[in-house]
RNA sequence: UCCUCCUUAGCUCAGUUGGUUAGAGCACAUGACUGUUAAUCAUGGGGUCCUUGGUUCAAGUCCAAGAGGGGGAGCCA
């Protein structure tokens, strides 16, 4: 038997004494001998319901057993609330504890916990207000990524997520393999032997999509992949995960100016979406951690970002006259501390950084006219740095040719991408966003491992 | 991977110059209270002071190594 309605819903409903049925979650149990006020939550929104039990109509013994964390199903009335804190509540005739929750034992408490110490119980953490929220917002951007794409034409692609490629060259990879790890079959030059593995060839799971992507541009015109990405760095900070979700439009026909004109219009819809849409949470996070969240993401929707060139930037740096710890030089690649001076001292607002030296950015890039720079896009956002990466591809063969062979890069490796160029090339432009970057940005969340369910970091992959 | 800080009750934290029996709030248990709002009040139980080794008459406190975690950096999304 399934509840009949939800929390969400009834704390809509105009209370007429109608019979409900809810099942949730107990958040806290209070109240003295005669009656008893139970908060429940069912996730369906970030409120709880009180559930008043009297003492005369609900065995005592079940109610005691209704502590913090169990769950409980009750069948009763929806009536107005006699009391201050809440328009509707339930009058319980019937209520059951369907799981019950050893208080002495249970980690969450009604009080606040730290971010780390619930980390350590992820498996928990989808029970407490916060991550209800978070985990809420991000569902919620999830599906407003894929109907902004369908609303405006794009087709979704489903990209390998083992790969055999390793040319995109986006960092450490993690190999994908069936043979005996203890005693693998070897070559006589002393490498493993990996014709002898599953596919027949060494493979790694995917860093990026993008060039699947490409190839699938180049004949439905406007796609994106929205998937899981892998990265085997050993990258210890708020900002990195080793398993992420990472979205990458490709555009045919689209140049770079228009690949700046749809990463920005597509942030801005994203957080407008959560804005209409996840009200309540983002005004509890904001609440519990972060008062000028709301004020940052009307900013970012109402507000042009700022497009400048790598040179101007690098310019703006100079002319400063502050004091970094890295150098600023033409051809040095921006760092951390400089992206955050642009985008949380100079400008104040997010900034758009293009035309990048070729030598700092990928070899997929489109080359300018002036031969030294490309045509590659970064979006900083402020506080997490860094939120899109993008660029105008080279469309060229032959130019393409040369800057795969300028980067050591096999060529028999990447035939099928050249093939792309070979015939029926275009003009064609794309991006990537890193999904949970975009939801540190719109809960407030101040690190990464808060955003997903189950953060898999070096050295942790419990759960 | 580098730098830096932290680790004391279920949780959050205090613990003086190394010195008797390691404390508080919350949580939990018991009791009181007929409408509570992270209820309140009273009483009570609760400790591998991260681990190992060392210095010392004496270590939660000092030293070393290790483990785990936070922040910053690099790599990047």
């Amino acid at each position: 038997m399934k509840p009949t309605t939800n929390v969400k819903q009834l704390l809509k409903s105009k209370a007429e004494g109608q019979p409900v049925t809810l099942m949730g979650w107990v958040r806290t149990n209070r109240g003295n001998k005669h009656v008893r006020f139970l908060a429940v939550n069912d996730g369906s929104c970030q409120a709880s319901i009180q559930v008043v039990a009297e003492t005369q109509g609900i065995d005592a013994e079940l109610l005691k057993r209704a502590t913090t964390g169990s769950c409980v199903g009750i069948q009763g009335v929806l009536v107005p609330s006699q009391g201050q804190g809440q328009a509707v509540e339930i009058k319980a005739q019937e209520l059951r504890v369907l799981g019950d929750a050893d208080p002495e034992e249970y980690p969450l408490q009604k009080k606040g916990h730290s971010m780390e110490f619930l980390r350590e119980i992820a498996h928990l953490r989808p029970r407490t207000n916060t991550f209800g929220a978070i985990f809420r917002i991000r569902h919620a951007l999830s599906f407003a990524i894929h109907k902004y794409f369908n609303d405006n034409g794009f087709c979704y692609v489903h990209t390998p997520i083992i790969t055999g490629s390793d040319a995109e060259g986006a960092g450490a990879m993690f190999r994908v393999s069936t043979l005996d790890a203890a005693k693998p079959p070897m070559r006589p030059d002393g490498h493993v032997d990996f014709s002898q593995d599953f596919f027949g060839k060494e493979t790694n799971l995917t860093v990026s999509g993008q060039l699947e992507a490409e190839l699938a541009a180049m004949g439905l015109g406007l796609v994106y992949t929205f998937g899981p990405t892998f990265r085997a760095e050993n990258s210890n900070t708020p900002r990195h995960l080793a398993e992420f979700w990472m979205i990458e439009p490709e555009m045919a026909f689209y140049d770079i100016h228009d690949n700046m004109d749809l990463a920005e219009d597509f942030l801005k819809y994203l957080v407008l979406y959560a804005l209409e849409n996840c009200a309540d949470d983002l005004e509890f996070l904001g609440q519990m951690y972060d008062k000028e969240l709301l004020d940052r993401l009307h900013f970012v929707v109402e507000n042009p970002f700022r497009r400048i060139t790598y040179t101007e930037a690098v310019e703006i740096l100079l002319a400063s006259g502050q004091k970094f710890e890295y150098p600023v030089a033409w051809g040095n690649d921006l760092q951390a501390e400089h992206e955050r001076y642009l985008v949380e001292k100079h400008f104040q607002c997010p900034v758009t950084v293009t035309g990048y030296p070729k030598g700092i950015k990928a070899f997929y890039m489109k080359l300018n006219e002036d031969g030294r720079t490309v045509r590659a896009m970064d979006v900083l956002f402020p506080k997490i740095g860094e939120i899109i990466g993008g660029s105008q591809r080279e469309e060229d063969l032959e130019t393409l040719r040369g800057r795969v062979a300028e980067m050591g890069i096999p060529e028999k490796d990447m035939w099928w991408y050249l093939d792309t160029r070979r015939w029926g090339t275009c003009p064609h432009s794309g991006f990537g966003l890193g999904f949970e970057r975009l939801v540190m940005f719109i809960t407030g969340m101040a690190n990464i491992r808060d955003v997903i369910p189950f953060p898999r970091t070096p050295k942790n992959a419990e759960f």
